[in-house]
DNA sequence: TTCTCTGCAAACGCTTTGCACGGAT
DNA sequence: ATCCGTGCAAAGCGTTTGCAGAGAA
């Protein structure tokens, strides 16, 4: 069976093509792209794919809470398909961005201060490892 | 004594009127302003101050370490000053940033899973005391 | 037919850049 | 005379919107 095509179902959505293809590759990927990430991706595939198309797909998927977009300083909007609670941490030198295992606790369902938390990013900024290493020599 | 100017000359740099007035702007507010809040709120004071002597010095600000850029989902960048290790709580409402007084234990300066950090960010998304009231309603 | 997915082109909004003026040293 | 803070105007870039064509039901 296809979960892919299922998950869209079940959420209302049309199973086309194109929105299969852009959760496919975000399922299946470790990092989290950005819309021209995913853009430049998938034209090889499908030469006739517009920028226009992925946005569209994913604020279907960000509304429908199939995926979530997050951005870590600046401006750069990433997204990725269900996250578990894990931490960011971004590199200031190559602009990478890692997953932290370090198991985050997770304030999501809970009412902090009066408020509902629906989503919760651990986001940390600074130098990785590969970064440092070339810094030493 | 003036703090700020201190500051600035602390860390070389020239304390002129508008990046004093940006900088105490910045250090009185307990809100995260965008760039242009700072610059709708002060051009009043000085009516011939540009956005792009605000984002001049923003940026001044940032590369020094005196001030942080932040942003919690979409792409509007906020600015604080002298952040201490705490949470922020944006609505998905109303659009408002809040601060979450409960501690967050701070990864700064320490190193995880190879990497150094430098900022650690706390973002909770959901839907506000205040909203969540209206509702009920 | 009707609905909606798709995609071109244009618009939009925030931010950066180029460049020139002006004040301070 | 030089340095640099400032600010106008334009460019840049990621994203959104308007609208029309195509394809499915």
């Amino acid at each position: 069976m296809d979960r892919a095509k299922e998950l869209l179902l079940d959420k209302g959505i049309t199973p086309s093509i194109h929105r299969l293809m852009i959760l496919k590759y975000l399922a299946d990927l470790k990092e989290h792209p950005t819309a021209d990430n995913i853009y430049q991706s998938l034209v090889k595939k499908i030469p006739t794919l517009s920028k226009t198309t992925v946005y569209n797909t994913l604020k279907t998927f960000v509304d429908k809470g199939i995926i979530e977009a997050f951005s870590i300083a600046n401006s750069e909007v990433r997204y990725e398909f269900n996250p578990s609670p894990h931490a960011h941490f971004k590199c200031k030198v190559c602009h990478r961005i890692y997953d932290i295992e370090k198991p985050v606790e997770s304030l999501v369902n809970r009412i902090i201060e009066g408020h509902e938390v629906h989503e919760h990013h651990t986001n940390l900024i600074g130098i990785c490892r590969e970064c440092l290493k070339k810094r030493e020599k």
